[in-house]
DNA sequence: CAGAATCCGACACGATACTG
DNA sequence: CAGTATCGTGTCGGATTCTG
C-alpha cells in the first residue's frame, strides 16, 4: 500500500447513530455520476461551462447543468455571470467545495491503491 | 470547523486522468444506499445476518443480502458459514474493508461538520 | 455560448411471498 | 436462521430538440 491511511478510530459514533443519515446525505450528493468529476475538474481554478463540458467528457449538457445547480444549491460552487459580449459564466469552488475536494482526494487515493485488488477479487468471485 | 482536514494537494492527478474512472468505480461501490451502513455496522466485530439486519434498520432482507454479496465480491467482507444446529453465517470486514472504513470515517467527519451549512445553503437557494 | 424542455429506457430499491 | 424469487415503481441519466 503506497499511501498511509489514518488508522481506524474504534470509537467512531459519527458513522452509526445520528450521523448515519448525514453520511447518507453526503453520499447522495457526491455519489451521483458527475459531482466528483466536476469538483475535481474545478479544483482551484475557475472554469466556464463549455470548458467544464470538454474536460468532463462524455458528460451531457443536461447533466452538467443539473450537477452544477446541485452543487451550487449546496454551497459547493459559485456561479458568476459575466455580462460580456458572448454570454459567459464562471464556476468556482467555494471553501466548502475545496474541503470536499480534499475528502474526495482521500477517496481517490484509496481507489487507486485498491483498484487492482478489487478487480482481482471480482474476477475470482465471478469465476464460480 | 471542529476537525482538521488535510490541505488540498494541488498536484493531484489521481482524480483527473486515469484515476477518474477508478474513483467513479469506488463511488459506485459505496454510493449505493446500504454499503457504507453495513461497513460501519460491521466495524471490527464479526456479525450475523439478522444481527446486521436489526442494526441496519430499515434495510430489507433482499437489500442486505445483495449488499453483502457485492461487498464480498469486492473482497471487502468475508462470509463464513458455521454449520451449527440453527444455520449461522458470520460476516466480517477484510483488511481492505477496514481500510475503506477509515476512508468512510473521513467522509463522515466532513458530513457532520458541514451538514448544517449545507442545509442552510439549500434552504437559502430554494427560497428563490 | 449557456442553458431549458421533453421523451424514454434501464436499473435500483421496496414489498411480498416462498425455501432449506 | 439465512436467504431466494417475483413483481411493481421511482428515479437517474442519455438523446434530442429548442431558446436568449
Amino acid at each position: 500500500m503506497a499511501h498511509p491511511i489514518p488508522p481506524v478510530d474504534d470509537t467512531a459514533p459519527a458513522l452509526c447513530g445520528q450521523g448515519r443519515e448525514l453520511v447518507r446525505d453526503v453520499l447522495e450528493r457526491i455519489g451521483d455520476k458527475w459531482s466528483v468529476v466536476i469538483i475535481c475538474q474545478l479544483g482551484h481554478t475557475t472554469k466556464r461551462f463549455n470548458e467544464l463540458r470538454r474536460l468532463s467528457e462524455p458528460i451531457t449538457q443536461r447533466m452538467l447543468s443539473a450537477t452544477l445547480q446541485g452543487l451550487e444549491r449546496d454551497g459547493l460552487v459559485t456561479r458568476t455571470l459575466r455580462d460580456t459580449k458572448p454570454l459567459r459564466v464562471d464556476y468556482a469552488l467555494t471553501p466548502r467545495g475545496l474541503s470536499l475536494l480534499a475528502v474526495a482526494q482521500n477517496l481517490a487515493r484509496w481507489a487507486v491503491d485498491n483498484a487492482a485488488g478489487i478487480q482481482d477479487s471480482r474476477t475470482a468471485f465471478d469465476a464460480r
